[in-house]
DNA sequence: TGTGTTGTTACAAACGTTTGCAAAAACCTG
DNA sequence: CAGGTTTTTGCAAACGTTTGTAACAACACA
């Protein structure tokens, strides 16, 4: 009971303060390469830290106003190759800067975010990297009271001064639809993302535009309501499909919505792409290896976790002067195997 | 440059002592529910915490000896399902008990990891797990000696005292050869992982013993080495497709390189399972949203994930009293459309 | 030799908790 | 109401750092 936490050796400043023959005041300067410390002595010191195998104590360190070098990541859950692309980006930025990361998940309770995010707030992170926030309202105002450094990522902020970084969702939507009307659909299938997230609405909002400017007039029956994961996308396909008048072609609002299709198309008896076309969003790995290969909207995940991550460093470390603001990444068509023109189809409905 | 990192407010024990007229040790004990409080005492100060919204800073917690409830996850990287699946499963793991999850990622770099498992240790962690270690001898010693509590996944421990989970990986890789043996098949191409980890050794092995047991006699030039990436599984079935007598049907390492495989014997415009019949490792779930669906060997990847969690816990927590063991959870033959009879194909070499 | 620099080091306070010890308050019991 | 429990509270020390202040050492200059 006594020596409970104590079990493992524990070196400390003044250890090698002895051991050296110096205060232990030299000992934290040598470490945080104070000027003014002789070389010999600074020798000893360090000698004294391998041998006893010093390791600081980011705790002690933090206390008296240090940073912790650690930043904190809210994501919902790991469910998705999207996020894990995203948070892939975030490590990289995060491990080149030396710091650590800590990782929070809300495993999509509501009340957990908000709880989690004063208590990052004020524990052990020096700032918080959110993935696809949902009630940001309720904390945005803490947050910015406190002056503690965040960046939202995959959030559709509605002001400019709202650190954070998303992709040209509505641009990219536009560009699913726009090549398939290219290609020939004048009939194409909308799968929406759950509606609660902002990329799902303006996903939708570039698929109405891209009709719209296309003489398109847009039906509402055409648009199915998913929720982002793969049985949704399957139960969307299949119901677009059992329309009277389905459609040539299916926009689905991400890949994994987009693989679910491809199952209800199979499903049917018909192929992809020579029946359906479909498009997907997101550009995940999957995407250039299920077959047929999915044409797809590329959104720049990594990217995104990256810049996010510098962002946040930056306020952090204030190296920069001016406010964080939105910034939005461009997305880009990846054209592959999943779409093609409707005349080279064989019409399963004569 | 006073206020630097006291920019937003802080709100600490004795500000809420102060509050509700009490000492600031009577607020620690209130925190800590410690019994003999008057009600009337404990009430006017958790009153005071909510108004004044506290929130325990835990670095000061830390400091006097109390544990950090966090503890450490080290992984290779995140570019595999495999990995997210066993994180998912530590994740929850984690949140149940109310710790935090610091990450940190090697990129595979060796130096990395050993680095890490030092300040870990020593640093803000209670406790680490850790998937797919490499070079554990490095710092088995050190661990041990400090008493600090850890945990490995999917390292194939080969005395029983080093806490560790991992799947029964011969056996694993033995159904999976078996089983294309009972479905007649004589002629069995491997695609082994990256040879340094544990596992794949270990599941070559198995395919080895099931060969074997069935009276056939073991090739060497039916083994092809790969790393456990989709690229190898895509070379891997080349190679052994290219064979003079190739195999008619192939196992691989893991459902990713299965992929690969995949991709190989539609690029040489043969079908799976028709032509050649393959069978993955670990069950990903894309494995049955792949087409055909992948026939593999389901790891129980999300439960070992979970159960090296608790195992670690209940180190960290002393509730358990025996020494923590390595222990093995079953794999599993799923079985889909990956694989069938050779009796059944249109055997293209005539 | 005294004085002024400049480089180098030590001491002490502070960060926000937990906790051992002791004192105070409340409650019994006779 | 004195004496003894038991409950309740406060004080002070400790955890391992960083950092302001001050002192000391070395050196140059006059």
């Amino acid at each position: 009971m006594k020596n409970r936490s104590r079990k493992f050796s524990n070196v400390t400043i003044k250890d090698i303060a002895r051991e050296a023959g110096v205060s232990y005041s030299t000992v934290s300067r040598v470490i945080n390469n104070f000027e003014y410390i002789k070389p010999e002595t600074r020798e000893r010191v360090t000698d004294a830290m391998t041998e006893l195998g010093y390791v600081a104590n980011q705790h002690a360190r933090r206390l008296v106003g240090g940073r912790s070098q650690v930043i904190g990541l809210l994501i919902h859950a790991f469910d998705s190759p999207y996020i894990g692309q995203i948070v892939q980006g975030i490590d990289e930025a995060v491990a080149e800067a030396e710091y650590d990361l800590m990782l929070y998940t809300t495993h999509r309770r509501k009340t957990r975010e908000s709880t989690f995010v004063v208590s990052i707030a004020r524990g052990l992170a020096d700032g918080l990297l959110m993935v696809l926030p949902r009630d940001v309202d309720t904390y945005l105002d803490t947050l910015n009271q406190q002056g503690f450094p965040f960046v939202l990522i995959d959030y559709v902020a509605t002001s400019n001064d709202v650190p954070a970084v998303s992709a040209t969702n509505r641009q990219g939507a536009y560009d699913a639809a726009a090549h398939l009307i290219e290609l020939g659909h004048r009939h194409i299938g909308f799968i929406a993302g759950d509606m609660v997230a902002d990329s799902a609405r303006e996903r939708l909002q570039g698929y109405k535009d891209a009709l719209v400017d296309n003489g398109i007039s847009f039906e509402s029956a055409l648009v199915y309501e998913g929720d982002f994961f793969q049985s949704s996308g399957f139960a969307g396909a299949d119901a677009l499909l059992s329309l009277d008048a389905p459609p040539t072609a299916i926009c689905a609002s991400n890949d994994v919505m987009a693989f679910g299709a491809y199952e209800a198309v199979r499903s049917r008896g018909l192929r992809t792409p020579q029946d359906i076309s479909i498009v997907g969003f997101d550009d995940i790995p999957q995407a250039a290896q299920v077959h047929p290969p999915l044409t797809t909207i590329r959104q720049p995940l990594q990217e995104m976790g990256r810049l996010a991550t510098q962002m946040l460093l930056s306020w952090i470390e204030e190296t920069v002067e001016e406010q964080l603001g939105y910034v939005q990444l461009p997305t880009e068509l990846v054209a592959r195997d999943s779409a093609c023109s409707p005349t080279e189809s064989v019409f399963y409905r004569s």
